[in-house]
DNA sequence: GGGGCTTGACGACAACTGTCGTCAGGCGTA
DNA sequence: TACGCCTGACGACAGTTGTCGTCAAGCCCC
């Protein structure tokens, strides 16, 4: 039973109906797959697989399921990012600070974030000290 | 044939030869594959398909083949970087962030990086301004 | 000359992903 | 009642990855 794993596409539709707060497969199909060139099919069945995993839930309403993320906004992606830095990173953050400072187009609000990051790095060292 | 796309375990091949400055298949499955319990027509896979996507070449060296990255040392790092941040974060990256700032452990050399980085964007900001 | 070990090259298999087509059942309207 | 549309559930297929086993050729030492 592997953790749960989650492809590329799969996590971009469990991002959409995050965003939307749940979804039937009608809605998904059309807001999501529709755009995207996707048969209904398959976003029917990534969501199933979705389910599968875990990643979703649904619940009969008025007839049809509506499926929902069980996990708080923004916890999938974090999730996937932790996985990234330690499957593919090989647990180290440094690539991807250099990623950033070489080639990143980074927001105002990025920037903002970031620097609050630098911030609180720096204070808890002077702590630790 | 499209771009050319690698997997983490290929990743990490790729990474351990860069690093070793090019090896043989032999040094490889027993530097790279005894370790992870890999057997040696595995690393060879591996090996012959990064090949076959660009990643890696050989040259025929005393008998035997020797492998190398044709790439500047950090340069696949920083492609597959990318590649996420474009691919399966959506060009944003802002979760990398938030992931940074609630759970990654930031080594020193890390957090000086960092400090660098948000320097250099805001002197860029000034610059614009 | 004969073994034994290393190399290369294949072919294979199972999982996971991304994509569909199709079938059967339910609902509403003509 | 009959038809058409939406919904769910399957089953399928191709491509990518991760892993091997095996075979044939070469090379070295006894």
């Amino acid at each position: 039973m592997r953790p749960k794993s989650i492809g590329d596409q799969e996590l971009t539709l469990l991002q959409y109906v995050g965003e939307q707060g749940g979804a039937t497969v009608g809605q998904a199909a059309e807001g999501f797959g529709a755009p995207r060139g996707l048969a209904r099919s398959t976003v029917l069945t990534m969501m199933e697989r979705l389910r599968q995993k875990g990643h979703l839930e649904r619940r009969q309403v008025g007839g049809v399921y509506q499926y929902f993320s069980p996990a708080a906004p923004g916890q999938v992606m974090r999730d996937v990012v932790r996985s990234f830095v330690e499957k593919t990173l090989g647990g180290s953050v440094s690539p991807f600070v250099t990623y950033l400072t070489e080639e990143a187009r980074v927001s105002d609000g990025e920037l903002a974030e970031l620097e609050e990051l630098v911030a609180k790095l720096q204070s808890q060292r002077k702590e630790e000290a």
